[in-house]
DNA sequence: GGACTTACTTGACCTGAATCAAAGAGCGGC
DNA sequence: GCCGCTCTTTGATTCAGGTCAAGTAAGTCC
């Protein structure tokens, strides 16, 4: 009833308004939500990490396309089968409802970042977003970038020079250290946090 | 064991990080959704409209600042309630989230408005669907603007100068005609989808 | 190990939207 | 009917980020 399938780094896994026969999630890897308008302009709406959900039961195109940021593997269900997976087992419905809120509610803080944050904020709030995931992966104040600048510009709604020369600048001002293009460290995540402009963290660390 | 209650245009209904004792949907008027940081920026993430739901049936705060933008009327449920509900009546789960997929998709759609279109393409998107609104509500060609132009502007993630300054050129183009400053009126509802740069409707008139 | 290619950085310049600053225009109160 | 609100428009100016144009660095393919 579910398969599993990989993609390599750089892999269209789905068109927007193709046919989508499958939901499923991520097991590995990174893979990103994008939208375009018809003049090229693209805007990622969401990046998908390990468990991560794609695709609606309730929909038979694809309503973003998905590529693979990095080799990525999910794990599949047909559409009808999952469907009635939802309708015996009231709990899977209910995590679906939890998942699909979280997400929105992500989606909606992103929405901030996207109408009212600085380039520099921008930046800074999307590698302390990745540090932030690495820590709670085992790895503090230390991350590689799953995504290039290109796919950055397209998440912050910048260009690509215009991260380029945000990271460099954050870089010259110590915020951050860069091993290669896509090695970073931090050592120093509030500061990091407040170039982000969220400082609502908060919590003093007692 | 629901109830309702109506708030005066204007007035806070809920206080982000606020306690949250009910959950519920709008019956009448509009009300708005915003996120802010510290420093002030503000950030609406939605705009509700009767039939959205507000609230989180498994969270005991608010997410965002809840203002009614209109004269509004809710419909609510204490959470306890609406919990025993979602768990005693599966159909009513499943509603809730097919209408939480369909508000993600609105907000993801938002992010492309906010990330990479311009401020003309941002006021005409805006006044498309408020127009889009209209004519399925039964009033073609013509709508009240349930915002101010503060509230546009943190709508569209721009500042009320930009957003006037649009406004008198959409008008002074001749894409819309203005009743005092809240009426609105376009003749010509496909141009405004043009300078809203998404002309992707398609559907010729047949 | 050179010739491509792809990803990234840097610089010079320009422009769209923000900011700062004044006016209008309604409108409720008395 | 005038005062004092709040909301909106308009103008002048500034500036953050986009655009255009070169470089640089790191692979990869013969």
């Amino acid at each position: 009833m579910k398969s599993y399938r990989s993609w390599r780094a750089g892999e269209t896994i789905l068109l927007e308004g193709a046919d989508l026969p499958f939901v499923g999630s991520i097991v590995r890897g990174c893979a990103t939500l994008t939208r375009s308008m018809e003049d090229g302009r693209v805007q990622m709406v969401g990046l998908l990490m390990p468990s991560d959900f794609v695709g609606r039961h309730d929909r038979d195109t694809a309503a973003y396309e998905v590529v693979a940021a990095t080799d990525v593997t999910f794990c599949l269900f047909k559409r009808g089968d999952f469907r009635t997976m939802l309708a015996e087992t009231p709990h899977v419905m209910e995590r679906m409802l939890q998942m699909s809120l979280d997400e929105l509610d992500a989606a909606r803080d992103w929405m901030i970042l996207l109408g009212r944050k600085t380039a520099r904020e921008k930046v800074a709030t999307l590698l302390a977003n990745i540090l932030r995931r690495a820590a709670s992966a085992g790895h503090p104040l230390r991350a590689e970038l799953p995504l290039t600048r290109d796919a950055m510009a397209s998440y912050l709604g910048l260009t690509i020079e215009t991260v380029s020369r945000q990271m460099t600048s954050l870089r010259k001002e110590g915020l951050i250290e860069m091993q290669g293009h896509r090695g970073i460290s931090c050592a120093d995540l509030p500061a990091l946090l407040t170039a982000a402009g969220d400082d609502e963290d908060g919590l003093p660390l007692a």
